[in-house]
DNA sequence: ATTCGAAGCTTATAGACAGCATGTC
DNA sequence: CTATAAGCTTCGAAT
């Protein structure tokens, strides 16, 4: 099919389709089309990743947008949120409107209501549905990218119940589900009332293989010798092997360790190969690498990155991710080695792809559990760049003949697994049937149930009765927990628990004599907060059980466990130092601690205390490297644990007003620590534009304690404290003073000079400035060894 | 004695959404 | 209870 001939789309799109260089639609796009993608039908369209995916979307969105109506977007990360909000952008050439809102990049309501078209993560736009966000009656077309995810044991059922919710609101809402290859895509189909398109089609050849010996064998029967020199691991003789004609390559590795190594290896492979020019932009790169957090991680990351290899995980930072995946796709950088990070993030294709290892440990397995099929698959998806590589390599390694039947066996033939809801586990159930009561969207437990009919899970479900003596069992810890009320009826819905109902004329029969089920006042809190309910119970009670004012670190370690908080892993030795601090600290800690004996909630006690205590060494000023050493993180995953934090105390804080409780100043106070790492005394100074953790601690020092002595203070001591001149001038004008003119100040010595502006300062205390610089040095050398 | 390397033993294990209101060094 | 690579430690051989 030519673009020519789509129609329904806004003036000019075709056009712009046409400036990207399409002019025919791929086969499933225009098999999409005529299933009536453009016409405001549902579809389901399983496809590869990189086969045009998007451009279905874009079009059903369009279509919907010219007809007058507003699109969303839903996306599984954030990052992506940002990829697919750039992509979207351009159409603002013919007038449509991209806005995006996700947990940190922030949109206000009324603003995103004007927009045409939005992304959003799936847990922004469960928030905006539980905080009756007034333009989604708008919607006429949602789109789920990565529906596959409903598989998910975490994050599945929130896309799950979205969707659900999302229709029942809008019953003329278009749905466009996009999905990898799945076995069951039909079943999705069904679920969604949607024609489904199901292809295997791609734009660029993929040849999927596996290496073993020296021969390097594919599907198709071909195969092609990559010998291994010396010593060299399997790896890197395919990723040489495939540098030599110019081709980069991606590999997959188990854990962020071997990503590392195997990263420091492969540098070895791609540095000879780099071009003079190659190298010194490597070297800026590296720069900027160490330049955005002065770690071990990111030492060892621009030292690879000299040498056109890099790793990938989630211990970078989100600014260290992108500047690897940007350089990557410049092919600055050849060879990447990824935990499943790069799998399923933004689009970083290579020539070649080598999945490394296809087992992962899981504790749960009680060891190491083969990945899933559609996980490889994914993986494997990411070889082939369109427009520069005439085919896309897949790789597996074996190590063994049996083993490269195996894997044959296991993923080169294999179908994918089916897509199966995991809505019925308790924490995921326990959440959003308060957030389906508070929001309305059901008044009573037959209401209830009727609503998860309408969830995929229902109609997959071969267990008669599950969801509904687990929905049981959540209602019950609900009230039990005064997140909801029972109102008239007869009390106690259990006596019919065990007897499914049968008719709709049943159904209707129980509802009306059913007791209403209601949120209290601090149930709608934690809906519309977006914390699981049992977090908020253990915060509520945690508060509550407070006989004094709580300190930072009880309040650290209160929110740290959680299941909203991903603990640190307690390392062998661990429990003993942890165990140290608890009796040191025990007064300090909020709640029950559990008894000793019991050995895995004890460890779990420890960790969260382990969380907690990372938490208070940041808002002690402790810097980054120090941090990330003792915790033997990496900086990305110090910076989630604080965001975790930062979102955690917050709601924390409201549920703190939500129970009058006493302590309300004591969290929003930790909270802001968190926020800023700093202690008590800088938090005014911090609150001045330009003033971080290290800057306000230099002012302090220097005498300037609080925001009201920025503007009074010596310019020239300011300027000797905050180095740059125009750093200078802008804080001083974010601090309100009158005339931040830097010019002609010379740099001042605070230590043996006067720290008022002699001109006639007011109240700035001269003597305060009294923690020396040593002082604190010593502090941070001696806190090193106290571990 | 010193150095180097193979062999044996120990150790540790992926990912990342969300409130609210604005901005680090 | 199921694995595996990396990074130590140890031990032995070659220098």
């Amino acid at each position: 099919m030519n673009v020519e001939e789509l129609s329904g789309l806004p003036p000019g799109a075709i056009q712009h389709v046409r400036q990207e260089g399409i002019e025919e639609l791929y086969p499933p796009q225009a098999e999409a089309v005529e299933a009536g993608a453009t016409d405001g039908e549902n579809l389901v369209a399983a496809v590869p990743t990189a086969s045009g995916k998007t451009m279905i979307a874009a079009l059903a969105m369009l279509s919907a947008i010219e007809r007058g109506g507003k699109a969303l977007y839903i996306v599984p990360l954030r990052a992506l949120a940002s990829e697919k909000k750039a992509e979207f952008d351009a159409y603002e050439d013919f007038g449509v409107t991209t806005g995006v809102a996700t947990g940190n990049y922030e949109s206000t309501s009324e603003w995103l209501a004007t927009k045409d078209l939005i992304v959003a993560t799936s847990e922004k736009v469960d928030s905006l549905v539980r905080n009756g966000a007034d333009w989604l009656s708008d919607l006429t077309c949602v789109v789920s990218d990565e529906v596959h995810l409903i598989d998910d044991r975490n994050r599945g059922p929130t896309l799950e119940v979205t969707l659900a919710k999302l229709r029942q609101l809008n019953p003329g809402l278009q749905v466009v589900a996009l999905s990898a290859t799945v076995g069951n895509a039909d079943e999705i189909a069904d679920w969604l009332d949607a024609a489904l398109v199901d292809s295997d089609w791609r734009p660029i050849d993929l040849r999927t293989g596996v290496h073993y010996g020296n021969a390097l064998n594919f599907d198709d029967g071909s195969s092609r010798e990559v010998p291994i020199e010396g010593s060299e691991k399997q790896e890197a003789a395919l990723v040489r092997d495939i540098l030599e004609e110019g081709g980069s390559s991606l590999v997959f590795v188990n854990s962020r360790r071997n990503a590392e190594a195997a990263a420091r290896r492969l540098g070895g492979v791609s540095s000879p190969e780099l071009t003079d020019e190659e190298r010194t932009e490597l070297t800026d790169l590296a720069a900027e690498i160490r330049d955005d957090s002065d770690t071990e991680t990111s030492q060892d990351l621009a030292d690879c990155v000299e040498r056109g290899a890099a790793f990938h995980h989630a211990g970078l930072s989100s600014t260290q991710r992108s500047l690897v995946e940007d350089a990557f796709r410049d092919r600055l950088l050849k060879v990447i080695s990824a935990t499943p990070t790069l799998a399923a993030g933004v689009n970083t294709p290579a020539r070649r792809v080598v999945v490394r290892d296809w087992r992962r440990f899981d504790p749960s397995a009680g060891g190491m559990a083969p990945l899933d099929v559609l996980e490889v698959h994914q993986m494997m998806g990411r070889a082939g760049r369109p427009g520069l590589d005439p085919y896309g390599e897949a790789v597996l390694l074996a190590k063994s003949h049996d083993e490269s039947e195996e894997l044959f066996d296991r993923y080169v033939w294999a179908e994918p697994e089916d897509v199966r809801s995991k809505l019925a586990a308790e924490p995921a159930l326990r959440t959003h049937a308060l957030a389906t009561i508070a929001s309305g969207f059901a008044r009573t437990r037959s209401g209830l149930l009727e609503f998860l009919e309408a969830t995929l899970y229902a109609s997959q479900s071969t267990e008669a009765g599950r969801l509904e003596s687990v929905t049981d069992d959540v209602l019950s810890y609900l009230e039990r927990n005064d997140f909801i009320e029972r109102s008239g009826g007869r009390s106690g819905a259990d006596d019919d628990a065990d007897g499914a109902f049968t008719s709709a004329a049943d159904l209707a029969e129980q509802a009306s004599r059913e007791e209403e089920l209601e949120a209290t006042s601090l149930g709608h809190t934690v809906s519309r907060l977006y914390l699981d309910p049992m977090s908020a119970a253990e915060i509520v009670h945690g508060l509550e059980g407070a006989k004094e004012r709580p300190t930072a670190l009880g309040l650290y370690q209160l929110v740290s466990r959680t299941p909203d908080m991903y603990e640190l892993y307690l390392r062998s030795g661990e429990d003993e130092t942890f165990g140290e601090l608890y009796y040191e600290r025990e007064r300090e800690l909020l709640g029950d601690a559990p008894s000793e004996f019991e050995e895995n909630r004890f460890e779990d006690w420890l960790a969260a205390l382990k969380t907690g205590k990372l938490l208070e060494d940041w808002a002690e000023e402790t810097d980054e490297e120090t941090i990330t050493e003792r915790y033997k993180i990496g900086p990305g995953d110090l910076r989630g644990k604080v965001d975790t934090a930062e979102w955690l105390l917050g709601a924390a804080e409201s549920l703190a007003r939500e129970v009058d409780s006493e302590w309300t100043v004591a969290v929003r106070e930790a909270r802001a620590r968190v926020e800023h790492g700093v202690g008590e005394e800088l938090l005014e100074l911090v609150s001045v534009g330009g003033v971080g953790r290290k800057r306000a601690r230099r002012l302090y020092e220097a005498g300037i304690e609080e925001p009201a002595d920025l503007r009074t203070a010596d310019k020239g001591v300011v300027l000797a404290v905050l180095k740059g001149k125009k750093t200078a001038e802008t804080i001083l004008e974010n601090a309100g003073r009158e005339d931040p003119t830097m010019d002609g100040v010379e740099p001042a010595d605070p230590g043996n000079g006067t720290i008022l502006d002699s001109s006639g300062g007011r109240d700035t205390p001269t003597e305060s400035g009294e923690t020396s610089t040593d002082e604190r040095a010593d502090e941070s050398q001696s806190s090193l060894g106290d571990f």
